[in-house]
RNA sequence: GUGGAUAUAGUUCAGUUGGCUAGAACGCUAGAUUGUGGCUCUAGAGGUCGUGGGUUCAAGUCCCACUAUUCACCCCA
């Protein structure tokens, strides 16, 4: 028996319906946000990551599904979304296109790590990234839609938000930051000294009990922001109270993507109810784009967890919509075949969700089966109903039964 | 990568200080006098007890190794 790889789960029937629900509810908001699909492919030249995602993070350091192809090539199995998108932006010139463009993608993500409650090596995000806009309405537009999104489900998770400042206040925040820990980081964990190099920011992130002492007197990057950045920050706020978006300013906030500059923000499961702390995240990159080899171009968007979203919605007992019923059973007692199948024909031609009997099932097994998938209806076609030309339906939830002429067939469903 | 837990039927789990043909519930299949589901009753199918070794007259039970699963840390969606 060969089994499922670690990290990775079956969507079984019993469930696809929710992943059916994540389909419309994902083209609903397409259709009132009119963004546009793009699909990028699963995996990428590895050095798309490397530079894209950065290499003093995680993902790209101990994370990536990287292997050499045939012609010798370095590939790895996309671990986010983001970064393919921008190489297709580039590639295919997409600045040409009116500006700004809105896209959006379901796609899966790979990451080699250990499972665990929320987390897999194979989990799907709905992303959408918006090109070209720069200006504070994006961001609280793009907040909306990730805050209608959730909604759409029953719930509002709180948006954690921060502002890393635009790259010259984060310049000199950062070398703030250097001057602040260079005499202390002897006394911080391994990780925090790899950081304190490669990218000083994540140091505040940490979660060693020393370094959080000594990070609770660390430079704030609100000390450092320019004014520009502060207005900014202050009109995102009051846009977001009245958007209705369930926001807190987080000032500790990091992402472990390097690409970040201005806004960051992070959906979080506050009740605890997951194992894992984000259920959704993302923020403004200005320079990505750039540095990927296009020209300058402001970009925000963000990428929701999937899988996340529908464990939290089941440890909260939140039931997803489904929309698959099944109108009628056809439930034969006669041996006259023909007469059925026309009439399961005619319904479907009329779009009414119908089954037949497919197996040699006495009239009682085809009621019991038809009890147990949870059919609305049983239409009863048997030789007394053939020669009297009228059916027999029985309502399954009520227990009510009606006779019915073929003529009237169609009426009894569309009401 | 680090640490903890678990592994018996399709699923959730019992299985005594080692003892004889390994159990329950739910689920599945069928039946309970003529062509009608849910409730009830009856029957049936389904397990080399994760794999390999060891101790023993005897191992689901004790010991070792491996594998898998799971939870937490790190980090992330």
């Amino acid at each position: 028996m060969i089994n499922i790889p670690k990290g990775t789960k079956d969507v079984l029937p019993n469930e696809s319906y929710k992943w059916n629900e994540v389909e419309r509810v994902v083209q609903t908001l397409r259709h009132r946000y009119n963004l546009h699909e793009i699909k990028t492919p699963m995996f990428e030249h590895t050095e798309l990551f490397v530079r894209g995602v950065g290499n003093s993070t995680d993902i790209v350091n101990k994370e990536m599904y990287t292997f050499t192809d045939k012609g010798g090539r370095s590939i790895t199995l996309k671990p986010e979304g983001t970064a393919g998108v921008v190489r297709s932006f580039i590639e295919n010139s997409l600045f040409n296109e009116p500006l700004p463009l809105k896209l959006y993608y379901i796609t899966p993500c790979f990451r080699y790590e250990r499972p665990q409650a929320g987390r897999l090596r194979q989990h799907t995000q709905f992303g959408s990234e918006w090109f070209g806009c720069d200006s504070v309405e994006a961001d609280a537009e793009i907040l909306m839609l990730a805050s209608d999104f959730y909604k759409s489900f029953g719930i509002n998770p709180t948006v954690l938000i921060n502002n890393l400042g635009c790259s010259e206040c984060r310049k000199n925040y950062i070398s703030a930051l250097k001057e602040f820990f260079a005499p202390k980081i002897k006394d911080m964990c391994p990780d925090c000294a790899k950081r304190f190099e490669t990218n000083p920011l994540r140091i505040l992130d940490c979660k060693v009990e020393e370094c959080k002492q000594i990070n609770k007197s660390a430079p704030k990057i609100s000390d450092y922001l320019c004014e520009d950045c502060k207005t900014r920050f202050e009109q995102l706020k009051t846009l977001l109270t009245k958007l209705g978006v369930n926001y807190k300013f987080d000032p500790m906030l990091v992402r472990g993507l390097d690409y970040y500059t201005n806004l960051i923000f992070e959906f979080v499961d506050e009740d605890k109810k997951l194992g894992q702390n984000a259920l959704g995240g993302g923020g403004r990159y200005n320079n990505l784009v750039e540095e990927l080899g296009g020209k300058p171009m402001p970009v925000v968007g963000f990428g929701i967890g999937i899988e996340r979203l529908l464990l939290y919605l089941e440890n909260k007992g939140i039931e997803v919509k489904n929309n698959q019923v099944l109108d009628v059973y056809v439930a034969n007692a006669t041996n006259n075949l023909e007469p059925i199948v026309k009439i399961v024909k005619l319904l479907r031609d009329n779009n009414i969700s119908c089954e037949m009997n497919l197996s040699n099932r006495s009239l009682k097994a085809q009621f019991k089966y038809a009890d147990k998938i949870n059919a609305k209806n049983v239409l009863v076609i048997g030789d007394d109903e053939l020669k009297q030309k009228k059916f027999t339906i029985k309502n399954l939830s009520e227990g009510k039964q009606t006779e019915i002429g073929e003529e009237d067939l169609i009426k009894y469903f569309k009401g």
